[in-house]
DNA sequence: AAGCAGCACAACCGCAACTAC
DNA sequence: TGTAGTTGCGGTTGTGCTGCT
């Protein structure tokens, strides 16, 4: 018997979420915040899964996201921990508020990668690409791939199965080597201790949010993108990032969610909003 | 203008870890 | 301790955009 499958799919939207949408889920969360990610889309009257409801909130409409490109020291700081903490993403991403690990994985494979490699470095060692370490890896490569056939073309019964059990458990393959290296670096003292000097650094995973703790101040930088400039005194109140579709809305919109009455956490949400809207140039 | 390639990023999938019973 | 349900993570895919030929 299998396991039942994390929701129905029949009847269940696919492929890009609508403002609609969006709409409708970041009212649910704000209005009961983070719960039983699986009786999301019902409550909120979705017609998508739970997990599409939590990929959707966490890489795109958590409102204290940040958007745009990494800063230099961004950068800077995603090469480093993944030269500590290999491709463990969500890790990575909670060292960088506001980013996300989807984001900070994209942007990886997207520009860091070539330009690491521009620049004569192997992305996943972190070490000076020589002409022998590349012959190294298109070997490694090589043998993975001559694996992976011969297990395409073993039909899976017990002799030949075992056999390939013992071909698999007598020579690690570089992937593994390399999960096994990457899991084992976190724990090395000296990572640890350079991860340690910085004051804010837990490996723990990020907390719950709440509407409150949410609210976080948003930087120059972060806010370029889509505020005008007039809006980055020190005395202002704290900015966030609005997501895309939520700029396409009008105050109303927002004032109307109703039924969000009473936290003063929740107002000063709504007041962060406001100004964001008002700083908004349509 | 059409076709193509490369890029960026949102979204999906499958698996592992975690939790409750 | 085993099982089922839920959540989180990382790899991969799909799609739209842009620039080039």
């Amino acid at each position: 018997m299998g396991r039942k499958p994390c929701c129905e799919k029949v009847g269940l939207k696919k492929g890009p979420w609508t403002a609609e949408e969006d709409k409708k889920l970041i009212n649910f969360m704000l209005t009961y915040g983070q719960c039983c990610w699986r009786s999301v889309p019902k409550l909120a009257g979705l017609l998508r899964c739970g997990k599409s409801c939590r990929l959707r909130w966490t890489n795109y409409l958590r409102p204290d996201l940040r958007r745009g490109l990494l800063s230099d020291d961004e950068e800077k700081l995603v090469i480093e921990l993944h030269s500590q903490l290999g491709n463990r993403w969500s890790k990575i991403a909670s060292q960088l508020p506001g980013r996300t690990d989807n984001e900070i994985k994209n942007i990886w494979n997207s520009r860091i990668k070539k330009k690491l490699k521009k620049m004569g470095i192997d992305p996943l060692t972190h070490k000076p690409i020589s002409p022998s370490t590349e012959e190294l890896h298109r070997h490694q490569h090589h043998q993975q791939k001559e694996q992976q056939r011969r297990c395409m073309d073993v039909s899976c019964d017990g002799d030949e199965q075992n056999e390939l059990d013992y071909r698999m458990g007598s020579s690690k393959t570089a992937e593994e080597e390399a999960k096994e290296k990457s899991t084992a670096s976190p724990r090395d003292p000296a990572a640890d201790a350079s991860l340690s000097s910085c004051p804010e650094f837990c490996t723990d995973e990020v907390p719950m949010l709440q509407p409150h703790e949410i609210l976080i101040p948003c930087d120059s930088s972060a806010c370029s993108s889509s505020c005008s400039s007039a809006s980055s005194s020190s005395s202002s109140p704290p900015r966030m990032e609005l997501p895309e579709s939520m700029h396409l809305w009008g105050w109303d919109d927002l004032t109307g969610w109703g039924s969000i009455d009473q936290e003063l956490t929740w107002k000063s949400y709504q007041e962060d909003w406001k100004y964001d809207l008002f700083c908004f140039d349509y």
